[in-house]
DNA sequence: AAATTAAATGTCAATTTTACAATTATTTTT
DNA sequence: AAAAATAATTGTAAAATTGACATTTAATTT
């Protein structure tokens, strides 16, 4: 069989970038590498391309590798192959970013990899080039779910509207009208209203909802304009 | 220095999604592959990741190869790395898609790679994964012409309303309001009307527009909603 | 019973979108 | 030279969406 010769051969990897939202901040869930170089550093979960697996397979691989979870949304974000972006040796990686309910992830965090969740804000220096997959990942998240219904990954099955809008308050450091929020959100038709009440946090009490699933799957590539410009947000 | 054992390396391959539209039909700009496997056989352009150099610098030098041409728009796609994707060897490509004016290239198509363009509907089979990529690249491309004034890329300095449209007609495999079109267009306010007009296709002729450079630079990646739903259209 | 707190809902003007037709500039034909 | 033909350009009104802004409501605390 042919092969390619003269041509040099270099190591895959996949990283994850992966997000979570405690009620209050966005968070990134970061480890501490276990291995040189740059072992005991803050750094993204990841791991090599094996032999026989594809790249999402190699993805979906290493995050339930950390966090025991399944069926997550992820996607690619990109590949990064900067000859020196690993001073060991030439490693090209392939970015997944995850949107997790953190609720699923928080108690028994991993003591093999000594995961720990950071406000994105407060996120320590990463290896390589691992600060720019995130700040690359946090520019498309914002990005899609300004026109996608994308954020409601990062909740429970249940929430109310109030928790939903502190998480788009979050994801876009800024703040929405009330009043405009949940018409705009109500008005995509993908909530289902509950009986049950959420009662933590105010007197009253505000409704819970859930997603319905039928529409959410058919309208999650639609166009559906959360935010109107994201880009002009600070 | 430390190296990772025990891990497989891998080749690293480019390929380029080349789009171009000649006043009618979008087309997609096809060589025949020179070396085994598959010599002979239709083939995106692309190539190996050199030792020394980045994955878009990788993909520049190889449409540069190809065409020539230089300070065209290209934008990563996605990376394909499937086990199986090339039978020879086990390859990671990751594909980038490019938009060029057309006229730009198509005198002198290179006879070294037996270059050809086609419309994409005509497009013929194609190795490996390269149709996924480009059914990928259309469907970004789709994506993204919907909401930024990407299509621009595709044409001549100098283009009129009328075969904006056709363009758009073209990418999109539909049909839109003449009026309601180029009142969408003109409010952008990054077209420059010029004196003359464009005489071949009509009695009347149309004016001819240009971009403004300055206010096309700052909106490149606002949300301007070219195209209402791109996903309901067909 | 009154005060407090956050949830839920309402209104109106401005803008944008959608659907649809008439006018204009130029060349070709009569 | 006038009339016909052709594609470009421009217009209008109803409907839907957005943006800015305040009041009412349900439940607990004082």
């Amino acid at each position: 069989m042919t092969r390619y010769s003269r041509q040099t051969r270099m190591l895959i990897a996949v990283d994850c970038i992966i997000f979570g939202f405690d009620g209050q901040d966005l968070k990134l869930l970061l480890i501490k590498r276990g291995f040189e170089p740059e072992k005991g550093k803050w750094s993204l979960m990841g791991g090599f391309v094996q032999t026989d697996e594809g790249l999402e397979e190699a993805a979906t691989r290493t995050l339930t590798k950390l966090t025991g979870l399944d069926g997550v949304f992820m996607e690619q974000l990109s590949a990064y192959g900067g000859p020196d972006r690993d001073p060991a040796e030439r490693t090209l990686s392939v970015a997944y970013y995850a949107l997790i309910d953190i609720n699923q992830y928080k108690q028994q965090l991993s003591e093999e990899y000594k995961a720990e969740w950071f406000p994105l804000k407060e996120a320590p220096k990463l290896i390589f080039d691992h600060a720019q997959m995130v700040s690359e990942a946090l520019a498309r998240l914002r990005y899609k779910a300004a026109i996608h219904p994308l954020l409601f990954e990062l909740l429970p099955a249940k929430f109310t509207i109030p928790q939903l809008q502190i998480l788009f308050e979050a994801v876009y450091d800024a703040g929405f009208d009330k009043r405009n929020f949940s018409r705009k959100v109500l008005s995509t038709g993908l909530l289902i209203k509950q009986k049950e009440k959420e009662r933590a946090t105010s007197k009253r009490g505000a409704f819970y909802y859930k997603l319905d699933k039928r529409k959410y799957s058919a309208k999650f590539h639609a166009f559906l304009n959360f935010v109107s410009d994201p880009g002009n947000l600070k």
